[in-house]
RNA sequence: GGGCGCAUAGCUCAGGGGUAGAGCACUCGCCUUACAAGCGAGGGGUCGCAGGUUCGAAACCUGCUGCGCCCACCA
């Protein structure tokens, strides 16, 4: 043999053969902690998951969406991690350089947050307590600790990560990256400082970017305050009274014509003596509330704009934790105690005109701990995002960049296409700092990674870090070495699928298209891109499809699954569920059925060892082949062409219910009970079917493993002597082996089959009895090498001296007499004639109903004519058979 | 306020102009020497409602109803 057969198993010279096999060796059932630890320990040192830079072969590569470094393994981890291994399990046995790139994420607010809980837990300190050195010396410290359960976990997963390429974004590499990234985007007046009315948390004490704001419709209060006296009044509806201590001017719509005569003017401000001018601005509403907005610059992002349009004061009222700090009675007062305060003292005053309560209105929400945002004045860091979401709208726009499925690519454009500012810059102390030096003069500098900072009197670094997700989105190039250019950058980047929820394609998805193409360019616009492709997954639900939650109480450890049923069930499960870009159910039945899977895989191999099945560097040509050989060999190949076609755009679900059905139902419920006949006869077709069934379980092996590792890597090193499935050659389909004579011809024999044991079963006749029985007629039907086979599934022993049947049934041409050696049971019997006499009915009832319909027969196609005249012939000939049969019933 | 998606068996979901599918659940019969985590057989759906297109609609179009999700600076 000169060129190596794919479906081969004889790929590594180390074979052991399978005649060497005990089958004492396998247990009747497949104890999954017996072998999952040892196997993943094994393939990590054979480092078979290790990428060779270096390779002369294809590179695939996936980099992990890297977990938060305080995570643990949750379901939703456990299914992405499934589906992104089964992607580089297959390409490796391919034959291509794959690379899963391991990692995590440092998370800035999350992680400073729970180390400042565990200090205040386990010290009783505040951060305050700490400079801020040490501190962040604490916050690595804990990480060593406890960070990176997760990474443990993912073992027990069995991740085929490359371990020896682990990063992390705080890393001296990815901290490079990122200062480079700043400096580059800063020299090209893409970062820029302003003061902007930002997104405030008053409890974590930082800014917030637009996504990390969640609306809810709350409850409030909508009142309305009468501004000034008399004919000079006007009144304003708002819901936030409080802040009309830092009102700068009522705004009106320039065509209002109820307050055109006041535009210009100036009121009194209750409560405060101010008085404060009215300004015509069209962003006014005129239909809404009362058509006049009290305006506070400060303390509004609308009111900021048109503060700015007319050259308005921004009066700040409350400080860092939204405390009221305009002087008065009110100053001290937290905001959401200053609101009642102040409509209260409105009231006195015969102010408040109206009151709407509860009035629902969308509110901000901080999403990491749900704290009411407020809009604040600050001096923040930004990126100036629409050069940079423009080129990521037409990479995608262009097919540089394929979005699976298709219709979730809308999503990603609504956003890059409406992008506002970024706002990166964060007031917390865990995370990378802002490379910049403010002078005593003013100056302000940004410094590259390699640069010195300013030294002498007066220059101090800016105190913010990053936002998170400014380093996350360098990941795809940060992990492989840039800014340097490394040999795993020029050999893995661009990847090849970045796989992920459709739940981040705005956190990260967008925003590592942004950076990736900015930071590559000088690979061109074909190379530039992060990824090649974007696969999104659903979100794993319960088994009713409701969000799991904590509050619902319907969370679930993977790893309680995992330890119950096996890792492999739950990959299987998750897998099993994987519809591109829908959510997945699961339950935990579910996993037991995918346990039982595993189990019946292991016990069909089981069966294939105790009767010697062989892998032989081939199989006998189809001339040498019985028909049942013929035809699992033609599924096979079907199959093998089917699971490539899934796995092409990403439809795990498909993959997986293909291989479940073709080799329950199809290997190891006919082809295994088929095979037991011939291997049991002996002889030259028995050496044959050992040869096929070898075949077919070592190819169904190899397409199972990417999903189900470690029960197939147990059996098929096993079944094969082979080293290991992990290198093994991933099958290739093999036209040549299709059969659809002997496809057709084995579902003559299924069907025989079936109906005789339907037959059988409302007759009462336990499965395990011997019937003497006739198949008349076999012998003219293509069914006739079957006889047999038949025979053995149904447990019909041949006519013998005193043979009287007393009862018959005829499927495709063959007549089946039965010698039930005693009276029938009539009604079962004619209750089964009847079910099926109804059915013929029906059906030609609708076929000569179609062939009667002029238009049918004009319109419509050749071949769905010629098939209803076929189902309309098969019906009447049923009818006449049931009719006949029904006859002969003895009556009562 | 915009935009998107979904309504198919008891549950969770595939499918997609020409014979309604799966898993689990359910019923009946079986410990048939690979497997009771199994084997065999079976029941169960006018594919949300109303129109339309078509020879033919569960599928395509329109409207409606009911859910779900995303986005949003009408105070």
């Amino acid at each position: 043999m000169t060129t190596r057969d794919p479906n081969s198993a004889d790929h590594d010279g180390s074979r052991r053969p399978s005649a060497a096999y005990d089958p004492a060796d396998l247990a009747t059932q497949y104890t999954p902690a017996d072998v999952e630890g040892p196997l993943y320990e094994r393939w990590v040192s054979a480092g078979y998951f290790n990428a060779d830079a270096g390779s002369a072969k294809q590179a695939f590569s996936i980099v992990i969406p890297p977990p938060n470094v305080t995570g643990s393994l949750h379901l939703g981890h456990a299914f992405q991690h499934t589906l992104m291994d089964a992607l580089t399990r297959r390409r490796r046995m391919q034959g291509y350089e794959a690379l899963w790139l391991p990692g995590m994420d440092h998370a800035g607010i999350a992680t400073q947050t729970l180390v400042e809980r565990h200090l205040a837990d386990t010290e009783g300190k505040s951060k305050h307590d700490f400079s801020r050195e040490e501190f962040v010396s604490r916050v690595w410290k804990w990480k060593q600790e406890y960070g990176g359960k997760i990474l443990g976990q993912m073992r027990r997963l069995g991740d085929g990560v490359d371990w020896s390429r682990e990063r992390f974004t705080m890393d001296d590499g990815l901290s490079r990256a990122v200062g480079t990234m700043f400096k580059r985007l800063y020299d090209d007046e893409l970062i820029y400082r302003a003061e902007r009315i930002i997104n405030w948390c008053p409890r974590c004490l930082t800014a917030l970017s637009d996504i990390e704001v969640d609306h809810s419709d709350d409850e409030g209060e909508f009142v309305s305050i009468r501004y000034g006296e008399g004919a000079d009044s006007i009144i304003v509806a708002t819901t936030r009274a409080e802040t009309m201590l830092g009102d700068t001017a009522v705004a009106v719509h320039p065509d209002d014509e109820r307050y055109r005569h006041l535009i210009g003017r100036e009121i009194e401000l209750p409560l405060t003596g101010r008085r404060i001018p009215i300004v015509a601005d069209s962003h006014v509403d005129p239909e809404f509330g009362t058509g006049a907005v009290k305006v506070t610059p400060a303390h509004d992002p609308n009111d900021f704009e048109i503060g700015r349009r007319h050259d308005l004061p921004n009066l700040v009222i409350m400080d860092e934790r939204a405390t009221i700090t305009a002087p008065g009675p009110f100053e001290g007062l937290d905001r959401l105690e200053a609101r009642p305060a102040v409509v209260d003292a409105l009231r006195q005053q015969g102010r408040i005109v109206k009151e709407v309560r509860p009035y629902t209105h969308a509110v901000g929400h901080c999403s990491r701990c749900g704290t009411v945002v407020e809009p604040r004045l600050s001096k923040q860091w930004f990126v100036r995002v629409e050069p940079l979401a423009a080129a990521a709208g037409d990479a995608v726009r262009d097919g540089r960049v394929k979005i699976h499925p298709a219709d979730l690519a809308q999503r990603y454009f609504d956003w890059v296409d409406n992008m506002h500012d970024w706002c990166i810059s964060r007031q917390l102390w865990w995370g990378h700092r802002i490379p910049v030096w403010y002078g005593p003069d003013g100056e302000m500098v940004c410094v590259g990674p390699d640069d010195t900072p300013p030294s002498g009197a007066g220059w101090t670094q800016d105190p913010d870090v990053l936002d998170t997700w400014f380093s996350s989105g360098l990941w795809p190039f940060s992990t492989l070495g840039w800014p340097d250019r490394t040999p795993d950058l020029e050999k893995f980047y661009p990847t090849s699928v970045l796989l992920t929820g459709y739940d981040i394609i705005f956190f990260w998805v967008a925003r590592m298209m942004m950076f990736g193409l900015y930071a590559m360019s000088d690979l061109g616009p074909e190379r530039s891109v992060p990824f090649k492709e974007i696969a999104l997954t659903g979100l794993i639900r319960d088994q009713f499809g409701r969000k799991m939650s904590k509050s619902k109480g319907n969370v679930v450890d993977p790893l309680e699954w995992m330890d119950a049923y096996g890792t492999d069930a739950v990959r299987f499960t998750l897998a099993r569920g994987a519809n591109p870009g829908t959510d997945v159910p699961v339950g935990e039945e579910w996993v037991q059925g995918s346990r039982n899977f595993c189990n019946k895989i292991w016990n069909a191999t089981r069966f294939a060892l105790m009767n010697g099945a062989t892998v032989a560097a081939e199989v006998p040509p189809a001339d040498e082949l019985a028909t049942t050989d013929r035809w699992i060999l033609s599924r096979l190949s079907a199959v093998t062409a089917e699971v490539d076609g899934y796995y092409e755009d990403y439809q795990f679900a498909r993959v997986s219910d293909t291989l479940f059905h073709f080799a329950w139902d199809e290997v190891f419920d006919w082809y295994v009970e088929l095979s037991k006949p011939v291997l049991a006869a002996g002889g030259a077709r028995a050496d044959a079917t050992r040869a096929v069934l070898g075949r077919v379980l070592d190819v169904t092996l190899r397409l199972l493993h990417p999903i189900v590792p470690f029960v197939t890597e147990e059996l098929w090193t096993t079944l094969t002597g082979g080293e290991s499935v992990v290198i093994a050659p991933w099958p290739v389909a093999d036209p040549g082996r299709r059969d659809l004579a002997a496809e057709a011809e084995i579902a003559d024999l299924q069907r025989l089959v079936t109906e005789v044991r339907r037959f059988r079963s409302d007759q009462g006749l336990k499965p395990t009895q011997k019937v003497a029985a006739a198949l008349a007629g076999i012998e003219k039907t293509r069914l006739a090498e079957h006889e047999a086979a038949a025979r053995a599934l149904l447990r019909l022993t041949p006519p013998g001296e005193a043979f009287a049947p007393t009862a018959s049934l005829s499927v495709l041409d063959v007549t089946v007499e039965l010698d039930l050696a005693g009276a029938i049971d009539v009604a079962a019997e004619r209750k089964r004639l009847e079910k099926d006499l109804a059915a013929a009915r029906k059906e030609a009832g609708q076929m000569s109903g179609k062939l009667a319909n002029e238009g049918f027969m004009a319109k419509a196609p050749d071949a769905v004519v010629s098939k209803t005249r076929e189902r309309l012939g098969i019906a009447e000939s049923e009818i006449v058979r049931l009719e006949a049969q029904l006859a002969a019933l003895p009556s009562g």
